[in-house]
RNA sequence: UGGGGAGUCGUCUAAUGGGCAGGACAGCAGACUCUGGAUCUGUGGGUCGGGGUUCGAGUCCCUGCUCCCCAGCCA
């Protein structure tokens, strides 16, 4: 409680402190004594899977009462149930709790709250602040006026307190079918704010709900279950989304009319990211439409789709932590997100061989039969994991794209004459070049200087390349899915042709299955979740299709690619 | 058009009773390297426009411009 302790305090890379907006604003509150302590919460409605947009929301919640030694509940905010179902409830619960985040015994619903909720709406309604409104939602809209004229009274606007109790009564029990009536606060139907212009309160929706069931039939609308539900739970700082700005002044307006604990509502941006969508509405498109095989399919920027891609959480709250907090709409380039996970990847993945595009290489001076085993760095970053043993034979694999017959200038791997460095292993130098009858390259013959042996010579001449292989004998047959951004451009939004949508941009590319990869047998009880480097190529994690013997493969995000920056001037490949 | 918000390097984001416009990602250049990875170093690049006030303005005043949100019985 009071003020966040020192070391938790966020700091900028540079060590200076900075604080963004809302703690500034809750710095104060405590300093003023407004609030005792801090009490956040994470309230996403069940109609859909989370995405990266919603680990903003959840990292800055749960982060700010950490920082502040105060609590974060977890709250769902179920209020229609048209569009709720237990199976998101399911998928929120399991990935708040991967993202890091615990909210203890405070798990709440607002559908906990709907017996209160009535009575305050039955309170409001004897003070005179709200009222039935028989009018259809045709005719409300048409009442309602413009952005800039005012509204009109409704002809019911005027019912007595007893009617009133009356009808709300009889919508409760069931008399009224749907859209008939609803219950409206009465504020002012000549506001600049539309909100204000005697929202709705009630709806009848005769349907039953996830978790109360065929109890009600008047369900509460956002508005008004919102802040009534941080009031009860004693939230003190009620953090939402910009688009939220314009309901604060209702927000405060009901709270007012109650008397009640009084929460503050901070409204800041929502996160969007470059180079794919997040919205609810258009990520079910994507899935519905069949354009991604579910809400986990590793393109997709959900949270299940991040994990299996293999995303960790430290990669995102890490990501979280540094686009910052502000009320400027902005969108973050999807390249810090991969900077992310590559620095959490580079300093925890192991390193592997793998060969993606394999091509056999024979090393014709190398013993039939023989096998020698290398023991191999797990990962440079860090000594502590330790080394294994790769074997190692005179037919080995490379990967395709490592060797070229023509190969451009600066051009450091295998082509004809060239010595390279296999790694861990020896030095060899492409002697022959095997083709088929279309003129392919099928097969390498090197020889290699047995002097090298575990990768360098006593007479200590350099070779600028060193590559991945693996012994064909010893060799993992394995799939591997190389994803790349779901949508060509930066913004899926901006397209050419009139009446086109977002789909139009779609990378036709995002997904390439490689099968008859090739990997090295260490892999052979490889778990899925598991994450690795394939040495050179990038990060990789075991997908849940796997299945024993049958290893299947997902590309996280590639290395940092500086040959392939110089190959584009270059103009080779 | 009424109301509510927001404009700082390419992209995010700091600079908070006016005081050298800083960092990160991206880019570029180099060093190092048994991953063309990682790491390290260097580098270009910004205050929406126009007026003011001031010794001094991203910050204060005036004015203009642009963008976002609101006319669900969605959240």
């Amino acid at each position: 409680m009071g003020e966040p302790a020192e070391e938790s305090r966020r700091t900028d890379e540079g060590g200076t402190k900075s604080k963004d907006f809302i703690r500034q604003i809750i710095d104060k509150d405590l300093r003023t004594g407004r609030y005792n302590g801090v009490h956040t919460r994470f309230p996403p409605e069940p109609n859909g899977y989370l995405h990266i947009g919603h680990a903003k929301a959840i990292c800055l919640n749960f982060g700010i009462a950490e920082e502040y030694g105060g609590l974060c509940n977890l709250r769902f905010d179920d209020t229609n149930p048209l569009r709720e179902e237990e199976e998101y409830v399911q998928s929120i619960i399991e990935d708040v709790r991967w993202l890091g985040f615990d909210w203890e015994d405070r798990l709440f619903y607002a559908s906990d709250y709907f017996d209160q909720l009535y009575e305050w709406a039955v309170q409001l309604i004897k003070d005179g602040k709200a009222y039935v409104d028989d009018l259809s939602p045709e005719e409300i809209r048409q009442y309602r006026g413009t952005l800039t004229k005012p509204g009109r009274e409704s002809p019911y606007r005027n019912r007595s307190v007893e009617e009133n109790l009356d009808l709300f009564e009889r919508m409760r029990r069931g008399e009224f079918p749907d859209g008939s009536r609803v219950l409206r606060a009465k504020i002012d139907m000549a506001s600049p704010n539309l909100n204000l212009r005697d929202p709705v309160m009630y709806r009848i929706i005769h349907a039953s709900h996830h978790r109360t069931g065929d109890k009600w039939c008047v369900y509460p609308t956002y508005d008004w279950a919102h802040g009534q539900s941080d009031s009860i739970e004693g939230i003190t700082h009620s953090i939402c989304t910009l688009e939220f700005e314009g309901h604060r002044p209702l927000y405060d307006w009901f709270l007012d009319q109650l008397g009640v604990h009084h929460p503050r509502q901070i409204e800041f941006a929502r996160l969007e990211l470059s180079h794919t969508v997040l919205s609810k509405r258009k990520l079910r498109l994507l899935v519905e439409d069949g354009y991604v095989s579910g809400w986990d399919d590793p393109r997709m920027p959900t949270l299940a789709g991040l994990r299996r891609r293999g995303y960790t959480p430290e990669a995102i709250r890490n990501f979280c932590n540094r686009i910052g907090v502000a009320k400027t709409n902005s969108v973050i380039d999807v390249a810090l997100l991969e900077h992310c996970v590559r620095d959490d990847l580079n300093k925890r993945a192991q390193r592997v061989m793998a060969v993606l595009r394999p091509l056999r290489l024979v090393i014709d001076n190398y013993p039939e039969g023989q096998v020698e085993e290398f023991e191999v760095e797990n990962n440079p970053e860090d000594p502590g994991m330790g080394t294994r043993k790769v074997p190692f034979s005179r037919v080995l694999y490379v990967e395709r794209d490592d060797f070229m017959e023509d190969p451009p200038r600066r051009w450091f791997r295998l082509a004809p004459g060239r010595e390279v460095r296999l790694k861990g292993a020896y030095y060899v130098t492409c002697v022959d070049v095997v083709k088929n009858e279309a003129g392919e390259v099928v097969e390498l013959h090197c020889t290699y200087d047995p002097e090298s042996r575990g990768g360098v010579t006593p007479d200590g001449r350099k070779v600028r390349g060193t590559l991945h292989w693996v012994s064909a004998e010893h060799a993992l047959d394995a799939e591997v899915r190389l994803y790349d951004r779901l949508f060509l451009k930066a913004d899926p939004e901006d397209v050419d042709e009139e009446g086109a949508d977002f789909r139009a941009n779609l990378n036709p590319n995002s997904l390439e299955v490689l099968t008859g990869c090739k990997v090295e047998p260490s892999l052979a009880d490889a778990k899925v979740g598991d994450h690795c480097q394939f040495l050179r190529l990038g990060y990789f994690c075991v997908d849940p299709d796997s299945a024993k013997g049958k290893l299947v493969f997902n590309r996280t995000v590639t290395l940092r690619d500086t040959w392939g920056k110089i190959a584009k001037r270059v103009g080779a490949r």
